[in-house]
This record gives C-alpha cells, sequence and structure tokens, in this order.
DNA sequence: TTAAGATAGTTGCAGATGCGACCATTTGGC
DNA sequence: GCCAAATGGTCGCATCTGCAACTATCTTAA
C-alpha cells in the first residue's frame, strides 16, 4: 500500500508554515491597525512603488483576485488611508495612492512586519536564509510565479 | 522612508506559493475525486496511519480547526469513505478509519499527489530538495510545529 | 458521591473570498 | 467609423472556515 506521510509532503508543510507565520504576521498588522491580508497587500503594493498604480496591477502582483483587491481598495479609501484619481488616458481605471495619513501607516508598519520576519526567520543564519531565498525562487520559477519588481511591471507593461 | 518589497518577504512568499501549490494540487483530488483541502487532510491522516484515530488527533495534526475536520468527517461518512466506531473507552470519542472504499480511493490518489509533488520540486536537485527539507524544518520548529509522525503521537498521548 | 472543570465533537452564525455576471470604456479588425 | 472582443472595476451569490456556544462525557478533588 502507498503512503504519504503528512509531515514529510512538501505542499502541506508550506500551507501549514504559511498559516502560521501569517498568523504571526497578523498581530501587527490586523490587531494593532485594523488591516487584513489583502488590505496590507494593496497597501504594500502602492507604498513600494513611488508612482500610483492601478488595483489590476496590484491584483497581478499579488495574485489575488481582483475582486478581494477592489473590496480591500474600497475599505482603504473608506479609512482615508488610499486615494484614487481617474487615469486620463483610459477612464475605467483608476491610480491608486498613499494619503498622507496612509504613508504615516505604512512608515509605522513597514518596521514593525520586517521586525517579525527577522524573528521567524532567526532559525537559520544568513547564509542559510539567502539558501531559502534562492531555493524558493527556483520553485516559483518552475511555477512561473513573478519574482521580482521589474519582471512584474514588464508583465503589466509598465 | 522604510521600503518592504514583497517580492521579497518571506511571508508574502511562503502564502504566494502555498496557494500556487495547492492549486496544482487541487486538480487532483478535487477535480477528479471531490475531496477539498480537510477531507484531503483527514484521509491523509487516517490513511497513513495503520490504527484508526480520533478527529482531535487529526485536527491537532494537521493544525485545522476542530469544526472544520468535523465537517470533513461527515462528509467522508456520508460518502462512505470513512467510518467510526464508538471508542468503548470513552464514548465522547470516536476511532475513524478508512472504509474498503476510502482505502482504494487513498490507494488510488497518494501516487497522483507524489507524482505532482515532483513535478514542482524538479525545478531543484535532489541535494536542493533536502535542504530545503532541513530549512524548512528548522523554521517550523522555531515555530513550535510538530514536524514527525512520532512527535505529534507523543503530544497526544498515542 | 458529587460538583467543577476539562475534553470530544457538533452546529449556528458571521466574516472572508473566489466566481461569474455585469457595466463602462477601450482596442482592434474590417 | 463601427462592431466585436478585450479590459478595468464593482457587486451579488455561494462556499468555506473560524469562533463560540452547546451537549455529552470524563476526570479530579473535596
Amino acid at each position: 500500500m502507498p503512503k504519504l506521510d503528512l509531515f514529510k509532503f512538501v505542499p502541506f508543510r508550506l500551507n501549514r508554515l504559511a498559516a502560521e507565520v501569517s498568523l504571526a504576521l497578523s498581530s501587527e498588522y490586523q490587531e494593532r491597525y485594523g488591516l487584513d491580508i489583502p488590505e496590507w497587500r494593496v497597501l504594500a503594493t502602492i507604498g513600494f512603488r513611488n508612482e500610483p498604480c492601478s488595483a489590476q496591477y496590484i491584483s497581478h502582483c499579488t495574485r489575488t483576485h481582483k475582486s478581494t483587491i477592489s473590496r480591500a481598495v474600497t475599505a482603504l479609501m473608506r479609512r482615508r488611508l488610499v486615494e484614487r484619481v481617474e487615469n486620463a488616458h483610459d477612464r475605467r481605471e483608476f491610480s491608486l495612492r498613499l494619503t498622507r495619513k496612509g504613508k504615516a501607516l505604512y512608515e509605522e508598519l513597514i518596521p514593525r512586519l520586517l521586525r517579525k520576519e527577522k524573528t521567524i526567520m532567526a532559525a537559520l543564519s544568513a547564509t542559510e536564509q539567502r539558501e531559502l531565498a534562492r531555493l524558493l525562487g527556483k520553485i516559483e520559477k518552475n511555477l512561473d510565479l513573478v519574482q521580482t519588481r521589474q519582471e512584474a511591471d514588464e508583465k503589466l507593461g509598465y
């Protein structure tokens, strides 16, 4: 009889690890700032770029369904963390950017998340961390996931 | 201004990778066999052990909420893939095991999933695969996740 | 023995999210 | 220029899943 030990099965381990890491991070963005994951992804994407971008761009970058991004953007606009302006060239789409308030939140949040990531990754040496990043990158490439900002921009014609 | 590039942020990468890998696998257990993830986790846990186990055990092993496991077990019993017997020592809990039909499905499904895992991991050499497993293990340990069947059994007093 | 607290499992409820339909607008072929 | 197809975004719907309350049973300690 063929057997499969869940604890050695990479897909299961990735799922469980991702869930656990998300949980660890959520204490930062959820409890403290009332953000959920899609909202955090929107902020992270807009905040990192210097130029405004569209909801579609965020959707593709983060591999999150456009309806989910749409709702996250609505919530963030309601809280005045994000604002949008009509695009002159294409009146279907909007350019999104952080408000002053949104920028302030972003600047407060980022160091906290980076610190949290650090404690999680502290189980690995610096070399091991680089190695993990490299291995994840190879699998991502195999699954045809966008790996860099440049790739994202190119794929979306920015 | 502090910056955080999502594409280099390990928690995001893990989330995205886990989602993508799950999607790749779901064509096997979802489309072909009509199983969702919790159901597959129940089958995998029961199928791997030779002795029957409780829903609680599955819940702890897979880090899945007991209500989710409960619903998955109900669905699997309705399909006659899993059966349960009252535990003589403790009438609150039930021992779960695969039916003949469930075992047949398990035996058909496992090789498919292992093949799928193989193609995903094919981006890495054998050495790299071992290295990835080792690194994931270290992070799991840091997050206090159960890593082996023995650990799971001990923690749950089996 | 009994009462309080713990534990196994179920279920109602609410929040989150993916799907698909939809509207408005733009693009491309003719 | 015009119509069909594609694209950006919104929204209703169904599903999934976690939480918390609940029942039933077991354990512990007085």
